[in-house]
DNA sequence: TATGTCAAAAATATCGATTATTTTTAATAA
DNA sequence: TTATTAAAAATAATCGATATTTTTGACATA
């Protein structure tokens, strides 16, 4: 009657990965519901859908061309985002932004990396260095604007910029607080996404990354937390004007 | 066509508070989503439902006395309080536990909750005084157990010392990193169901409470981390012996 | 005995339709 | 005008049925 399935990998509702095709029948192997969150969780994050913005299950029906259970369990798991917000018996909308929901993620994501950069450098071993010499290259050859002179965003970018990012925080020992880390750093992403990214992309960040590997790799958890968190404030603090 | 609904109140998933019943039609003002999200996270929670056994929506929705679809809303919202795990095309089940887990769990706990708490120190008012003072003494007025000799849970109790150790917390600043602290704790109260509570309930938390109140409320924030997590860490090394 | 194949059974995921609730509209009265 | 209320429309929540996928177990083969 209950059976168990022990031998499951840990963890499958993310991302099809190689967004394998089944050749046959060309159906893929993840639910309708997983791509539905995939594909709003993007919409969200990119700003196509502003925040306040009343997700009516019957548009998105007709916008994704599924039927309204993907939908609905796609918008309850990106309620745990942060991303969306539900209220019983009104339905969904995208999350509101404001100033101070701002610089309270912003807070809250330096207390936390802080914690889990100090962890990784004190054990993370020599595949975390190479891990993130690796995602710092792939980064740095993937330029942030298509075009040289008018800004249009390259959306190889931001992935990689995440996966560095990650890469730094991978060696602490948690896998709950890494998820939570790529949580606020999403959040993160959308707020940078609806302010506008033109004016500051112009600082330089390929230095500032370069001198956190550098202070990483030397096992200077003090100034390397230093550097990272002066990474976050400086683009935080632009961005938290912006937001008035 | 597409109207917003900026009136609404902040978060509104959780809890129906006060349990108000309407009373002409005798319907809660709550989605069965809602509700159903609930019942499965208590029974979860309390280790009614034994880790990696499979939750099979036919048997959920004759035992919930409901559809299929609030029971999939629910399933998804407790994937990410990971109290249930979703393989897709396979479908649900209750989240593993592991020694290993478990004490990468009260880690993790320590770390975020020492900020929050040094947070709350240094920012706390006069109404964060009153509300732990309140806290501490509503849990020592809740006996654990209903019977003085045999050891009978008392579910007045469990809700009652998260309420205290939330309230610790709670001016902190950040309703993301509060919230995921609460996230945290209900895991570990689900460990603590899970290996059964008999044993290390003998030891004097009404002293530790009464220490770390004190410590708090004196500002002292070194030694009521100190004092914090030394309460979670005994009961975590009983915990983590019994899970091998 | 072990391994592979295949069909039947079971379970999940999804859809379309129905029901309940909320919001809007518009008519009426103050 | 401004409130109030009832009807209509819109939308959310839920259910029952169908399609898809996985699992099971019997049978054949090495």
């Amino acid at each position: 009657m209950d059976d168990d399935l022990s031998e499951l990998p840990y963890s499958a509702n993310r991302k099809p990965e190689s967004e394998s095709v089944d050749v046959e029948t060309n159906t893929t192997p993840t639910s309708l519901t997983s791509q539905t969150y995939e594909r709003i969780h993007d919409m969200v994050i990119r700003g196509e859908l502003p925040p306040g913005q009343k997700l009516k299950i019957e548009d998105l029906r007709k916008t994704l061309g599924t039927g309204a259970s993907p939908i609905r369990e796609a918008l309850s798991l990106l309620t745990s985002d942060h991303l969306v917000e539900r209220i019983d018996q009104r339905g969904f909308r995208v999350a509101l932004v404001s100033g101070e929901a701002f610089r309270e993620l912003l807070k809250t994501r330096c207390w936390v990396e802080e914690r889990a950069l100090r962890e990784s450098i004190e054990h993370g071993d020599a595949q975390w260095e190479e891990n993130i010499v690796l995602a710092n290259h792939r980064l740095n050859r993937t330029p942030r604007s298509i075009d040289d002179h008018n800004y249009v965003a390259n959306s190889d970018w931001e992935p990689k910029h995440k996966q560095f990012h990650m890469a730094l925080l991978s060696a602490c020992g948690s896998s709950i607080l890494l998820k939570f880390c790529g949580q606020l750093y999403d959040q993160n992403i959308r707020y940078r996404n609806i302010a506008g990214t033109v004016a500051y992309s112009k600082r330089n960040t390929i230095d500032e990354h370069k001198h956190i590997v550098k202070l990483a790799l030397e096992r200077n958890a003090d100034e390397a937390v230093k550097a990272l968190v002066n990474h976050y404030t400086r683009t935080g603090q632009f961005l938290s004007k912006q937001l008035k």
